[in-house]
DNA sequence: TTCCGACAGTGGGGTCGCAAT
DNA sequence: ATTGCGACCCCACTATCGGAA
């Protein structure tokens, strides 16, 4: 198949709102591609790359874009010939690289027409935004292979990714599938949470009972062991095992010599709390010297469950056996610390004390509940606390997508006393409905100081809006040193002046204390 | 007919590795 | 030595479609 037809395949799913719609497209297009283009073409269809991303971003993309030719010259390029060249394109490594992958890239932009161009280039950034993924196409690679969609999904979360999926079924139907289970040493997609406002809410919507587990701000870890092999995955399902040496250590000395298991791996202090985020990841992100730092940084791994464990595999038992198995194969201290009550008062102790003890909140499980690969079900509820701030907008950037012709990307600051002015803290452009950004946008063009058709918008410091964050991080980038974590708009405080608006003292204190 | 589960989109800050400068 | 880019870790929130109730 030529890639002008996925492009089109893309144009048009991207043109429909209907997700039926989308799908049938989808479908059709499935059914269409060659038996050896089908994991490629279906990894594309869902906006990825097959062998992951290439080393391409937008700042090499929008150059090599501005020096292709204005016409496409050569033959049309088929599937198999761009699915090679990417590949290509991510192998190189070493000096010259950057200009190996831009020769690569200009080669097939130079023979890619407009439609082509603008598939590929969002195939490369992983902006594709045709309103369908993986999820949607799980669906059209059921109604092409004529199977039921859990059944797809199911395989495809077992398989941890869903190209070999699709292949699979539209090669050789439900007997294809049935081949896709859990393999010791072969990472599924994690069970994902959803979020509760308190832990009265949680126990409420999980039944009454419910196990509450301390929720640590590390990395997520699926930590598989079959002997003497031990395997690390994150949650992208990335394997990490030579970053996380005591993780390896810790499986190995297990008493079960087949495990997998699903935890957090965090950087804690001397006295046993949690270190920030940003330091976990000073040693999660590491590939270099991680033998070196391990000593003076180490990891400390927590799991919360078991999915393969005592000789068994467990993902359809409920979650309390899942942790008895848990309990059987890892020590107390190396498990998540754990509360089944079903009294909220009780609950909510839980979660004081956590958050006392400088955890990031609780996780509230229903007990009887298997474990759902890749899905983010009801069955797991996190609650955490947030803060919240009255902060002055400085500046606004356009939005982009659905969000074109809105200022959409708030820059927020906080009152300095000392100077008279306002210190930056981070940017949001989360928590607005569509009214709120159609009025932020007409407020934000009367205050603007520069240039409307500006990527962004500098404004007078008058708008007061109240922003929830989880918490104040130390930053590189911000002048005051201090950046907000996870900020989101709350509403805004028309009834405040700018002058009313919170302190960088205040945020200092919160960082601090 | 209304409700709600699942999905996609819209971007945020920080850290590391690495090539280019 | 520094800088900029890219990948990946954490993520919140709203709108929408279409099946469930």
């Amino acid at each position: 198949m030529l890639l002008a037809e996925l492009a089109e395949v893309s144009r048009a799913v991207a043109a429909t709102p209907a997700r039926l719609e989308k799908i049938a497209r989808l479908a059709d297009a499935l059914g269409r591609l060659a038996p050896d283009e089908r994991a490629v073409g279906a990894s594309w269809l869902a906006g990825d790359l097959p062998g992951g991303r290439v080393g391409i971003g937008a700042a090499t993309l929008r150059a090599a874009l501005e020096a292709a030719p204005p016409e496409r010259s050569g033959p049309g390029l088929t599937v198999a010939e761009v699915d090679a060249a990417l590949r290509r394109i991510a192998a190189v490594a070493g000096p010259g690289s950057g200009a190996a992958r831009r020769r690569e890239l200009d080669a097939l932009l130079a023979r890619a027409g407009n439609p082509e161009r603008r598939f590929l280039a969002a195939l490369v950034l992983g902006e594709l935004r045709q309103g369908a993924l993986e999820g949607v196409l799980a669906d059209a690679v059921a109604k092409a292979a004529g199977l039921p969609a859990a059944e797809v999904r199911r395989a495809a979360m077992l398989a941890g990714a869903l190209p070999p999926v699709a292949e699979a079924a539209l090669s050789e139907g439900a007997a294809g599938l049935a081949r896709f289970r859990l393999r010791v040493g072969e990472p599924v997609s994690p069970m994902l949470a959803q979020t509760a406002a308190d832990v009265d809410e949680a126990l409420r919507a999980l039944g009454g009972e419910a196990a509450l587990e301390w929720k640590l701000d590390g990395a997520r870890i699926q930590a598989h062991r079959d002997g003497e092999a031990v395997r690390v995955f994150s949650r992208s399902l990335r394997d990490v095992t030579a970053a996380v040496p005591e993780v390896v250590a810790l499986l190995r000395a297990a008493p079960e010599p087949r495990l997998v298991l699903d935890g957090e791996a965090i950087a804690l202090r001397a006295d046993g709390t949690p270190e920030p985020f940003q330091v976990t990841m000073r040693r999660f992100g590491r590939k270099l010297d991680v033998e070196r730092l391990a000593p003076e940084l180490p990891l400390t791994a927590f799991f919360f469950d078991a999915l393969v464990a005592g000789g068994a595999e467990l993902l359809a038992r409920p979650e309390r056996e899942r942790w008895a198995a848990l309990a059987r194969a890892i020590p107390a201290e190396r498990r998540v610390p754990r509360l089944v009550t079903r009294d909220p008062a009780e609950a909510r102790a839980f979660l004081e004390d956590a958050l006392a003890r400088g955890q990031e909140g609780v996780v509230a499980k229903a007990l009887d509940a298997p474990y759902e690969a890749g899905r983010r079900g009801a069955a797991w509820l996190k609650v955490k606390r947030a803060h919240t701030l009255d902060l002055v907008v400085l500046a606004a950037e356009w939005g982009s997508g659905r969000r074109r012709g809105w200022l959409s990307n708030l820059h927020l600051g906080a009152r300095d006393p000392a100077s008279g002015g306002f210190v930056m803290l981070g940017k949001t452009f989360k928590g607005m409905t569509d009214a709120m950004l159609a009025w932020q946008t007409d407020r934000l063009k009367a205050l603007a100081t520069g240039p409307l058709d500006a990527w962004q918008v500098p404004v007078r410091p008058e708008l007061v809006v109240e922003v929830a964050f989880d918490g104040i991080q130390s930053s590189p980038r911000y002048p005051g040193g201090l950046a907000l974590r996870f900020a989101r708009v709350k509403r805004y405080r028309e009834d405040k002046r700018p002058e009313d608006a919170d302190t960088i003292e205040t945020v200092r204190g919160l960082y601090g204390g």
